[in-house]
DNA sequence: ATTTGCTGTAAACCACGGTTTATAGTTCAT
DNA sequence: ATGAACTATAAACCGTGGTTTACAGCAAAT
């Protein structure tokens, strides 16, 4: 698979694949040079571009994603420290999401004190 | 009430007070000044920063939160568009912080795919 | 064989949400 | 009345997640 491919069917820039391999998110055994010194994406490598879609969407940064994929034997701890922090934090970030839903609806029905300001102006000193 | 209190209330830095300002996010009604120059914050402007802390932590952008609390008249119809969209990404977002919680919990039983790419190194060509 | 398009690299650039620095005036406690 | 703490401004700086540019080699179609 070359480096179009991929971007076609993930939906991502070449120019972002190629960031992703800069910062070291895209383990060396998916990417590989052929003759042409062009890369070489294996197949699997898209299994794993989604799952790195799905954790960037949730707000995992990319030295985090870079932590979980390493398996250097000491940084157990540390993982499981952050996928326990990143569990904590996501179901902050759902009910914070709950509200906001909340919120968003007094807004479209011109509920909230937010879209309002200008309406207690004379009321403010 | 003066910047430091409005920062101790908040929780936010004095120095985000001012690039919220600085950026149009608060509106002028919020904050006047002193004899001496100095900001005096009205004291709505803290439910109305818990609205804006709200809206930023589930991926508003400033330039949308002021779209949203500027009640320019023409707006309604682009201001109705964007909280339906952010609704509709909000409920997008659960969902893919669901598929996230799972995953994560693999991840700590050593069950992801991600997780262990070396251990299939031999099977990739 | 040349044009069009994909590939490569390195480096500059960008938007976003802030933070820090440098410099100066104000206030408050001692 | 002096120093510590707070306020002000403008401008530079920063981390993050990319994108764009400038240049060159390779490929595939005409």
């Amino acid at each position: 698979m070359k480096a179009s491919e991929v971007s076609r069917l993930m939906g991502l820039p070449v120019s972002t694949l190629r960031f992703y391999e800069r910062k070291q998110l895209i383990p060396e055994q998916y990417i590989s040079r052929d003759d042409n010194n062009y890369r070489v994406y294996h197949e699997d490598v898209i299994a794993f571009l989604e799952d790195i879609k799905t954790l960037l969407s949730v707000n995992f940064t990319i030295q985090e994603i870079i932590l979980l994929i390493n398996e250097n034997e000491n940084s157990y701890v540390e993982k499981n420290a952050l996928v326990k922090g990143k569990i904590q934090y996501i179901q902050e970030l759902e009910e914070k999401l709950k509200a906001s839903k909340t919120f968003l609806a007094d807004v479209l029905e011109g509920n909230a004190r937010f879209q309002t300001p200008c309406k207690s102006v004379d009321t403010i000193k």
